[in-house]
DNA sequence: AGCACGCCGACT
DNA sequence: GTCGGCGTGCTC
């Protein structure tokens, strides 16, 4: 007798209530599922999908009350083996939901019965009206293009006819029975023997040779940080490194912050690469987005490139994976299912074990430390390829323009290049970190300033629409004429924000074109590709925007860049303010002189002595890393502690104590037993009280030594085991981006 | 998450 | 008397 065969389940209910497996009999008709396939299974009184996340001979359940696994839902498992151990590993990590790692992995076009079967369809002609003559049978130009191409071709993909020709001219087609489909099942295949005929080796430096040896001579898990300035050539290196992977029949999995996939980059590796390359981003629609990730699947695609959540790719075999601008925060995941791009990146590379390669202008402090450390080899490339030298950095005291009877928000020295610049026929670009006309309005009488009423924070006046608005909840309201408290009509307007620059500049170069980059004229889909194309053409002389303009494009008439305000983002109540402003200034930096010109970059700022610019404006990256880490080793922050914060929001207070209280008694608990582990540890209101109508509180901590992944792991067990409201909102984070 | 079961108010 | 409010609890 034939022994039964159960299967551990995870459905498809993203609740914690049901996050556990589930048993279910696997039928003698479908004994052929395996671990990672998806199948539709009876959960109450419903049908519901779900995920066989593994077989076994007996259950613990009581076996009266198991059901049998309905269906299969895909011939094929979706969920690679790979990918199961990597669900184990960030469900552990990151205290996720088992299916809400699970989710990350397959596209959501998959899920609740849309697009599922893993086929593909091909059209061919109905061989009784082969011979015909398509101009004489069909009466439509596009109905008689399909037809001539079919002949042409005897076979071909629908999707490609669909996307080539007309959908509408194929679907008549075979509505008249002209045209017959045929699905096939798109079978696994290993990584195709590689056709290397795009792939041209460029001549590299001794110094790009040398990084690329060591990571393709690594032979296992090893991670490298390459640290290269901009114009240094890590594109190159990354490509060969790329290329030696596939060559040896393995796969590679590159990462690069959304806002650098653009065409230009897709060129680069298409030309390389030609259709081994996927690419997946944000501009894809849902059904692209499904076609990449089946060809990465069936091992027609070997190379994945995209943003972040590229690393799920289902590739087997990885050879190698790359993280590009890896200081770049778009790595972390801030929301749902939270977790570090960096981490799983290791896990993947140490499970297939491969190499992960870092890269980075301005490495982040965590990276760069652990390179110090031995755990990351350093790998360095010190020159720009055509020697070029760094821009000029002038560092400008506004305290002094201040002094001088300058009030306004360009010092002298500004304007005076912009001039000069706008007169040699060159380009310049502004940053300012903060979009909107002004952070808030207020009356210069009673002191009245406009706050928004769900949210505890000030109004962001913008000039576009005459409105305030609310960049928390974003709602909107009409600009103020007189104070509501007093009546005063005398409003003052706060920090200066992209819009303000771009009026002043306006009447100050009234025959410049002058375009404004930031969150608010970026809305539409590919707005910023028009802008930077438009930039690009040289049909405008100066570009305002927020450090969404810092990355990407090179644009060789650009000889000035301006810095409004660099302290922004320097006195953020943040342990990673001086990090991301020296980031910031060196990324700018970066976009000034590109071509024959030299470049000049001017920063004004109210604190010129501090270390972050005296580094910055020499170029001087260990120089930083070296003041910084030191600052971090004794104030004990990251990467020599973790900052760990449980947020709490509900709209009662009363509620969030109920949950709250009895966590951080027992948090205290904690820090009594290790007292040495504990750098740090309260409890208070969040800096913003109330977003959306929420009030929210947090448990804030710092934690050390080398129990401290026990410890943050204790701490989630405390804040599941007393979340008993309902009402009450509540996560976990680390060493999070905002201390909002 | 859903969906059923279950126990109290205002309607044909 | 019953329709229906949404509180509670379960799903292999």
């Amino acid at each position: 007798m034939k022994s039964k065969v159960y299967a551990s389940v995870i459905v498809d209910i993203a609740n914690s209530e049901v996050d556990k497996i589930f048993d279910y009999r696997v039928p003698d008709a479908l004994a052929h599922l395996t671990a990672g396939c998806r199948v539709l299974v009876p959960f109450g009184v419903r049908d519901i999908e779900g995920y066989i996340i593994g077989l076994k001979e007996r259950s613990d359940y009581d076996n009266s009350k198991i059901k049998d696994i309905k269906a299969a839902l895909d011939p094929y498992p979706v969920i690679l083996p790979e990918m199961l151990r990597l669900m184990e590993f960030m469900t552990a990590r990151y205290h996720l939901k088992t299916v809400d790692a699970l989710r990350l992995f397959i596209p959501s076009e998959m899920r609740k019965g849309r697009v599922k079967e893993l086929f593909q369809t091909f059209v061919y002609i109905n061989p009784e009206y082969e011979s015909f003559d398509g101009d004489t049978l069909l009466k439509g130009a596009g109905q008689r293009a399909v037809f001539a191409f079919l002949q042409a071709e005897k076979r071909a993909q629908q999707s490609f006819v669909n996307k080539n020709f007309s959908a509408a001219a194929l679907k008549n087609l075979k509505e008249k029975g002209i045209v017959l489909t045929e699905s096939v099942g798109a079978m696994r295949r290993p990584a195709s023997e590689a056709d290397e005929s795009h792939d041209i080796d460029i001549v590299l430096t001794d110094k790009q040779r040398a990084a690329v040896s060591a990571v393709t001579d690594a032979g296992g898990y090893s991670r490298f940080l390459l640290h290269g300035v901009t114009g240094s050539g890590k594109t190159e290196v990354y490509m060969n490194c790329i290329s030696a992977a596939v060559k040896k029949g393995r796969t590679a999995i590159m990462l690069v912050p959304e806002i650098s996939l653009t065409p230009q980059v897709f060129r680069v590796f298409r030309r390389r690469f030609g259709d081994k390359v996927a690419i997946l981003h944000s501009g894809l629609s849902a059904g692209e987005r499904f076609d990449e990730w089946r060809r990465l699947y069936g091992g027609e695609a070997v190379i994945a490139i995209g943003a972040r959540s590229a690393i799920f790719a289902p590739l087997q075999n990885l050879g190698l994976i790359i993280i590009d601008e890896e200081h770049d925060g778009s790595y972390i995941s801030e929301s749902n299912p939270r977790y570090f791009t960096h981490e799983v990146a290791a896990a993947r590379a140490k499970d297939s074990g491969c190499p992960l390669l870092l890269g980075s202008a301005t490495p982040s402090i965590d990276s760069y430390c652990e390179t110090e450390t031995g755990e990351i080899t350093l790998l360095e490339l010190p020159d720009r390829i055509n020697k070029r030298r760094l821009p000029d950095m002038r560092i400008l005291d506004m305290r002094t323009e201040v002094r001088r009877g300058n009030p306004g928000i360009f010092s002298a020295e500004l304007l005076r290049a912009l001039h000069e610049c706008i007169e040699q026929g060159n380009q310049a670009m502004i940053f300012i970190n903060r979009r909107g006309h002004s952070s808030f309005v207020s009356c210069r009488a009673c002191g009245y300033v406009a706050k928004c009423a769900s949210c505890d924070v000030s109004l962001v006046y913008h000039r576009d629409d005459e409105t305030l608005k609310c960049h928390y909840c974003g709602a909107s309201y009409s600009m103020l004429t007189e104070c509501p408290e007093c009546g005063d009509e005398h409003i003052r307007y706060g920090n200066v924000g992209t819009q303000r620059v771009e009026t002043e500049l306006k009447t100050m170069f009234p025959k410049a074109g002058i375009l404004r980059m930031d969150n608010d004229t970026t809305r539409t889909k590919d707005a910023h590709l028009k802008i930077l194309g438009k930039f690009l053409r040289r049909e405008a002389q100066i570009l305002i925007g927020t450090q969404m303009i810092a990355k990407g494009h090179d644009f060789p008439f650009v000889t000035l860049v301006g810095l409004m305000d660099a302290d922004l983002s320097l006195h953020f109540s943040d342990y990673r303010a001086a990090e991301r402003t020296f980031q910031l200034v060196t990324q700018v930096a970066g976009r000034a002189g590109r071509d024959t010109q030299e470049g000049k970059v001017i920063l004004q700022t109210y604190s010129p002595k501090h270390y972050v610019y005296r580094f910055a404006a020499a170029g001087d990256y260990t120089g930083f890393y070296k003041k910084e880490s030191s600052i971090r080793l004794a104030t004990k922050f990251p990467p020599y502690s973790k900052v760990l914060r449980v947020l709490y929001s509900a709209e009662k207070e009363s509620d969030i104590g109920e949950c709250l209280k009895p966590a951080y008694e027992r948090v205290k608990e904690l820090a009594e037993q290790n007292r040495a582990a504990f750098a740090f540890l309260n409890c208070m209101r969040s800096p913003v009280k109330r977003i959306q109508d929420k009030f929210r509180f947090q448990i804030l901590a710092r934690i050390m030594g080398q129990d401290l992944d026990k410890i943050i792991d204790s701490i989630y067990n405390i804040v599941d085991g007393t979340l008993t409201n309902k009402e009450v909102m509540c996560f976990v984070e680390i060493n999070p981006q905002n201390l909002n």
